[in-house]
DNA sequence: TTATAATGTGACCATGTAGTCATGTGACTC
DNA sequence: GAGTCACATGACTACATGGTCACATTATAA
């Protein structure tokens, strides 16, 4: 958590940093991102940042926890009703999720850099458990729908819970990276680039996705 | 390349370095892997290695390079008849594949180390070609698997591969190591950890996998 | 105006890195 | 023996980082 000092901030002040800091921390992994670079981009002195932050680790995670949390609820308020059939609920939160990526890779990528191995416990504690979260969720989707019937009962679940996880996590980011011949850093230097994409397009794919794994789920098994 | 007086060394001279500095590069990022800790180890000048080696690069691109070759040469080893079916032959990629990384968590590992970024261009091109590499493998075999009418017509192969390519590089390992109950890091210090997996097991897991996707991409379609 | 507390500052430290180079060494040839 | 050549060495450079600290500046209060 950041020290008082830096609550006790101007809004702009704060928000300078914050936004200096992501930039850094969103584009390289938290060894490589330097504190340096952001107090010369902020303009302040390197011992200011220092009374913000207790250290390097805590304002990541002060970050982490902005992002995640902003994600959180872009994807809560895109779901629409809880009690719709799975399926459709996957739906909307692929949705909700690929177009949050898009709108903000900034956010996206801080939290996907949680992942590269730092040597910090703490950060790998934090990634275990954001991990473990989606994992948890996806896997209680998945059990609920098959005592509905929405999923095959020979079905492992939990093997399926980590292949949805892959495929919402990386795959479908990926294929959307390669329609619109961008690399990951060019999406975040150019903000501008999800527009390319029509809502239309965006939507066909992830019917396609949900449509696959449904067949995937739902169908025949082959023995 | 190594530079000539690399080979000059006696095998085992040969063997002992490549293998602390695969030591090395599997269990740190490009970026954070240290020569003067290869160095210490082996027990030798730092100013010997740059009598073998260009630069850190190049070391890297050579254990890169011995890594991705054993893992082709594994793969083709299992893979069996070529003219099998396309959900057959999936099978046996996939089996080979995940054998290898538990058989070799270090060179897997060193392998899908050059995803991170590092901000050396080399590194990056290298990924982005043995990245597409496996994507256009994975189409091929998709789009002859079309034509045979193994995949319905409708299926947007594009995305498929990428589906595909996300659950065989990330989705599969995770859940295995799941299953184990090991990080990564405990499968990279610990090589005797794969034993504990019955090969009855990863056959029924890998038989599920490819099942999940075969209905997929062969079931009829919803619409 | 003066005293006190809160913030800002940047030179500085310890640490780690990739890479260099003058020098040493030992084997092989003439 | 002298001369040559491939290789070994580790102190050294140049650089970058996270973090500190004595001091300067500003705001607040009496």
């Amino acid at each position: 958590m950041p020290k008082q000092t830096f609550f006790n901030l101007s809004e702009e002040k704060q928000k300078r940093i914050i936004d200096l800091a992501m930039d850094e921390f969103a584009s390289h992994s938290y060894n490589k991102a330097s504190l340096s670079r952001v107090v010369a981009r902020a303009g302040i002195a390197k011992g200011s940042m220092y009374q913000y932050f207790e250290d390097k680790k805590d304002l990541y995670l002060y970050l982490f926890d902005l992002a995640a949390r902003e994600k959180m609820a872009y994807i809560e308020n895109h779901k629409g009703e809880d009690n719709g059939d799975f399926y459709t609920v996957l739906e909307c939160i692929l949705h909700a999720g690929t177009q949050f990526s898009l709108e903000h890779p900034k956010l996206s990528r801080i939290i996907s850099n949680i992942m590269e191995p730092s040597g910090e416990l703490v950060l790998q504690e934090i990634f275990e458990r954001s991990k473990n979260m989606s994992y948890q969720y996806i896997l209680g989707m998945l059990t609920q729908a098959q005592e509905k019937g929405s999923v095959r009962m020979d079905i492992d679940i939990t093997l399926a819970a980590h292949m949805l996880y892959s495929i919402l996590g990386t795959g479908l980011l990926e294929y959307l990276l390669d329609l619109l011949n961008v690399s990951m850093h060019e999406l975040l230097s150019d903000p501008h680039v999800s527009k390319r994409l029509n809502q239309e397009q965006l939507r066909s794919i992830i019917t396609n996705t949900v449509s696959f794994i449904r067949n995937g789920l739902e169908g025949k098994s082959h023995d």
